[in-house]
RNA sequence: GCUCGAGUGGUGGAAUUGGUAGACACGUUGGACUUAAAAUCCAAUGGACAGCAAUGUCCGUGCGGGUUCAAGUCCCGCCUCGAGUACCA
């Protein structure tokens, strides 16, 4: 007879689904507690040992909230549009909800193998019509809103459209595009059908507009800011180049300051609010004018918007500098300039986005020969170009401030340019000085002698005065880009009368994905969906009919692109709470009761994407009433990465020979891959199988120590690429899932990444062996289960568990809590312990973790329903007091020292002496303790 | 460069937040059971020194200072590694 953990982790397995033991009900007396996983993307590999290990965290999470009382929302689901099942079927032709379709199957049998506590009834797929739905539900909402920068939230397109009728737009503060006329009512009187849409598009939340993108030429489609790593796209790592595209985007940048102040109010780990903050970028500084001067070549004069976060360094501006691609650069190039600064350009854009970067200390610039002037001393200031300026952030050009800013100090030492010095007392010899707090401004006219802020201040009112700028909060967050030229993501509810775009009505929704022959863009360079034959939307009938039937009065064509990845997954966590609901995205009950998400486990990776573009949906739908939080998840954890452990030979790069590792020495030789199952705990290489494993390698001479080969090894990222990938289906097969759950726990703290590494997974399994030992005789099938009442080392053992364990989990280290069972069931079964009144409570304390063999344990005590119902045992410290090494002794105040006392002193004689020490300590500190705590020993410990 | 983390035995990692550093586990060594192996159980396991022994003493949390009766933990100055970000004006 042994722990049969096959049988009993399928049994159970079995009883859960059987039972709905997990089903959380919408309206219930018992208080709410909604634990989060980040859905997967069902990807053609299954699931690695990375994967579970935050579902495990949040099972057991959920499972311990459950014995404490709540009714808990721990949902499952699907994020199932996207790239690989997308390109899959441009390969072979399949459908890719085919592919989908079987790989979230295969999902599905992994994760009910790890014994999961999931409410599989709200499952979701954004795939689903009855899911995406929804998406296009918000989509619409976007689009007919607007934001009032004075009520600061979204807000209706009707209210606007009300503003405009009564006072015109002169006065309305809202977020809106930049080039937006003026107009005053009557002129929106006046306005046609077409030029008030227009308008209108400049204010919606989510609008269509040339916007210059980020096209990636091999994937066929652009990308938005954060699925691009290091200039190249994060998917594939092919190069990405700047377009003109008319693009759907999300004034996201309405919310940016939101965005900011929310993150105060969450808890959320410090790097991942610090990304998003960086992310949104914030500096406040100003924005001002700049005219150009203008002689018999210039007659006509241009204004130069620039933004600086130094208006106090005004006077130490000796040039001014454009981005190569700034508007201007053509119109003020005077005629002796006009060829280097075209040569100059046209260097510019031929470097790639990766060459900008990676070469950032070669200074580069050319001069435009034109000038501006200086807003206060009314001094020349050339104008140059150079690519150290972005086009793509501020207004694309700088006022240059040499002896404050490194990058225009360099600019100006290469060109020769002046650097006139406006800082009391610093040398600028050598380099720029930046520091801002530090300093007194000189040889600045009349902010001579003020300070950082001072200086500011003033310079920002002579500036208004003027009417040549004003203070400015600038951002470096961007509207999103909407629009993906995919096939498989959710379609746009939207088709195109005039070319101006039209929403489908809620009521015939969803819009369907429809069917094309080929996955790829069309030849004429339309997106896949522009492959479509039935694909024009009839007004009429309010349905889809076929593309030939486009007349333009009855039948029009429909939005080509589809929604990013980040669509479907802005929303789930709410569409959770009432996954069925064909009417609403969700009821206002189940909104209501729900609220929001209390903790939400998942990866860093999403920083930038998916958890800031949810946040700002959530203020959405928070500003139009539907969500009653505008921040969704109140807790965070980002579990960390678990690495692989890659395993290399190595190949002479002269002989061909590989060489074990050992025998390297000073040979030249170059690390091959090999595949992590083909080698032992002990680095010993199975050679046999290597060389079966490719067919280059059949052949392959080995130069052995004594007789083996062993492996090098390091620690990388899993990845198939690296055939380092460990799959969880073995582990579980071998071990069990309640082993694998544990293990995964015990390898160290949850948000930190750690290599992978099954050596140690016995001490798990040993420890539910012995477990399972406790309460099984060493006699066929016999159970030994003791009515009696336990001993009082046994009660006192248990309570220490509860105690501590109650304690790991809500601080969620689990890692330690695994040890403190581990303890406790070495310590019983030393004390060969068992006692249904250790027992019971002990299977309800490890239940979170070992779910399967706790409900083993449950049912043999004779309980007919499951342990993952039962209330959590009560810790009661009378069990602990009396076996308690330390004497508390309470004080009033706070004090603490040490006083060494002999081994063999009484308690009453330790109390005497302390008092006494204290009474001297108090006399010389001027304080009293408040507890004494007396380690056997020589100790004395007094705690504040 | 900037921002944020982290450095503790052979290894993964504990340490009630300033109070017996190294819990728990892996690994290693020795032992028991066994024809043998596996499985299981028991013991030892930071270093140095002293002792037949129980035990004792000293040194030890990346480095150098400091605060404190007391520092892995707090402060100052470095070093190393990891993550994110990058010409952001």
């Amino acid at each position: 007879m042994s722990y049969k953990f096959r049988e009993i982790e399928a049994k159970w397995q079995h009883y859960w689904a059987e039972n709905q033991t997990f089903k959380a009900a919408n309206v219930a007396d018992k208080k709410k507690y909604y634990v989060l996983d980040m859905f997967p993307y069902p990807s053609g590999a299954g699931l690695h040992v990375g994967h579970p290990l935050g579902y495990i965290a949040s099972d057991i999470y959920a499972r311990y909230k459950r014995h404490k009382g709540f009714n808990v929302l721990h949902p499952m689901g699907y994020d199932s549009f996207g790239l690989p099942a997308e390109q899959y079927a441009i390969q072979t032709g399949q459908h890719p909800s085919i592919t989908t379709e079987a790989n979230i199957n295969r999902y599905r049998e992994q994760l009910d193998k790890l014994g999961f506590s999931y409410d599989w009834s709200r499952e979701v797929r954004t795939s689903d019509p009855g899911y995406y739905k929804w998406t296009q539900w918000v989509f619409i909402q976007l689009f007919n809103s607007w934001y009032n920068n004075n009520a600061n939230k979204a807000e209706p397109i009707e209210t606007l459209i009300s503003l405009f009728e009564a006072e015109g737009n002169v006065k309305i503060k809202a977020a809106c595009d930049e080039d937006t006329p003026l107009f005053s009512a009557e002129e929106w009187d006046r306005y046609n059908k077409r030029q008030r849409q227009e308008v209108l598009l400049k204010y919606r939340l989510t609008y269509l507009a040339d916007t210059e993108v980020n096209w990636c030429p091999a994937l066929g489609t652009v990308l938005a800011n954060d699925e691009i790593v290091n200039g190249v796209s994060e998917r594939g790592g092919h190069p990405v180049v700047r377009k003109k595209m008319t693009q759907w985007s999300m004034r996201i940048t309405a919310y940016a300051q939101r965005l900011l102040e929310g993150l105060h109010r969450i808890d959320w780990p410090q790097p991942l609010k610090d990304a998003q903050t960086n992310w949104i970028g914030r500096s406040e500084g100003a924005s001002l004018v700049f005219f150009t001067k203008t002689d018999e070549q210039n007659k006509s004069q241009h204004s130069i918007e620039v933004f600086t976060t130094r208006p106090d360094t005004i006077f130490g501006v000796s040039f001014m500098t454009l981005a190569p691609e700034h508007e201007l650069v053509s119109k003020i190039t005077s005629p002796e300039q006009r060829k280097e600064v075209e040569t100059y350009v046209e260097y510019t854009s031929k470097r790639s986005e990766r060459d900008r970067l990676s070469d950032v200390k070669t200074i580069t610039g050319a001069f435009t020969g034109a000038y501006a002037i200086h807003p206060f001393t009314g001094e020349d200031i050339p104008i140059w170009i150079g690519d150290y300026v972005l086009a793509g952030y501020g207004t694309g050009a700088v006022m240059s401030v040499p002896c404050g800013d490194q990058r225009d100090y360099d600019f100006a030492r290469n060109f020769g340019i002046p650097i006139p010095n406006i800082f009391k007392d610093v040398d600028i010899s050598e380099e720029a000085f930046a520091d801002k707090a530090n300093t007194i401004i000189a040889n600045s006219d009349f902010i001579s002698g003020m300070k950082y802020d001072e200086a500011c201040r003033a310079i920002i009112d002579a500036l208004e005065s003027k009417g040549q700028g004003r203070g400015k909060i600038n951002y470096r967050l961007r509207d999103a880009v909407f629009s993906r030229q995919r096939y498989w993501g959710e379609p746009f509810p939207v088709f195109y009368v005039d070319g101006m775009p039209q929403m489908i009505a809620e009521e015939y929704l969803p819009l369907h994905l429809p069917e094309v022959e080929k996955y790829l863009p069309t030849e004429t360079g339309d997106p896949p969906l522009g492959n479509a034959t039935v694909w024009a939307w009839c007004t009429n009938t309010n349905s889809v009919v076929d593309n030939s039937k486009i007349d333009n009065k009855t039948v029009f064509p429909l939005e080509l692109n589809t929604m990013p990845g980040w669509a479907g997954s802005s929303q789930y966590f709410n569409r959770y709470m009432d996954p069925r609901n064909d009417q609403e995205i969700f009821s206002k009950e189940s909104m209501e009761y729900w609220q929001d998400v209390d903790l939400y486990i998942g990866g860093m990776e999403h920083a930038t994407g998916h958890l800031l573009y949810s946040r700002f949906w959530q203020k959405f739908m928070y500003d139009r009433g539907w969500a009653l939080k505008d921040e969704y998840a109140k807790k965070l954890i980002n579990q960390g990465m678990i690495l692989g452990t890659s395993a290399f030979v190595y190949r002479e790069e002269d002989s061909g020979v590989i060489i074990s590792k050992g025998l390297i020495g000073d040979k030249k030789v170059s690390p091959i891959h090999v595949d992590v199952s083909l080698v032992n705990a002990s680095d010993e290489l199975d050679i046999k199988a290597f060389k079966a494993s490719r067919p280059e390698f059949s052949t392959a001479e080995f130069f052995l120590e004594e007789g083996k080969y062993f492996v090098g090894r390091e620690v990388e990222k899993m990845s198939k690429s690296k055939f380092n990938v460990v799959n969880p289906d073995a582990i579980c097969e071998e071990y069990g899932a309640d082993s694998l759950r544990l293990y995964e726990m015990f390898l160290g703290p949850l948000e930190q990444a750690k290599p992978w590494n099954t050596a140690g997974i016995s001490g798990v399994y040993g420890f539910l062996k012995k477990l399972w030992k406790l309460y099984h005789g060493g006699k066929e099938g016999t159970f030994l289960i003791g009515d009696e009442p336990a001993s009082s080392e046994s009660l006192k053992t248990l309570h220490k568990t509860i105690k501590k364990a109650e304690e790991d989990i809500d601080q969620f280290s689990f890692n330690t809590s695994v040890s403190t069972f581990m303890i406790c069931v070495n310590e019983l079964s030393a004390q060969k312990c068992n006692q249904r009144a250790v027992l019971e409570p002990l299977a309800i304390l490890i239940s979170p973790y070992a779910p399967h063999i706790a409900e083993e344990l449950w049912q043999l005590l004779g309980h007919t329903s499951s342990v993952a119902t039962a209330p959590f045992p009560e810790f009661k410290e009378e069990f602990l007091v009396e076996q308690s090494k330390a004497y508390p002794i309470s004080f009033n105040g706070k004090m603490r020292f040490t006083l060494e006392l002999p081994l063999d002193m009484g308690k009453d004689e330790i109390e005497k002496t302390v008092m006494e020490h204290e009474r001297t300590q108090k006399q010389l500190q001027g304080r009293t303790p408040k507890k004494v705590i007396v380690v056997p020993g020589k100790i004395v410990n007094i705690v504040g």
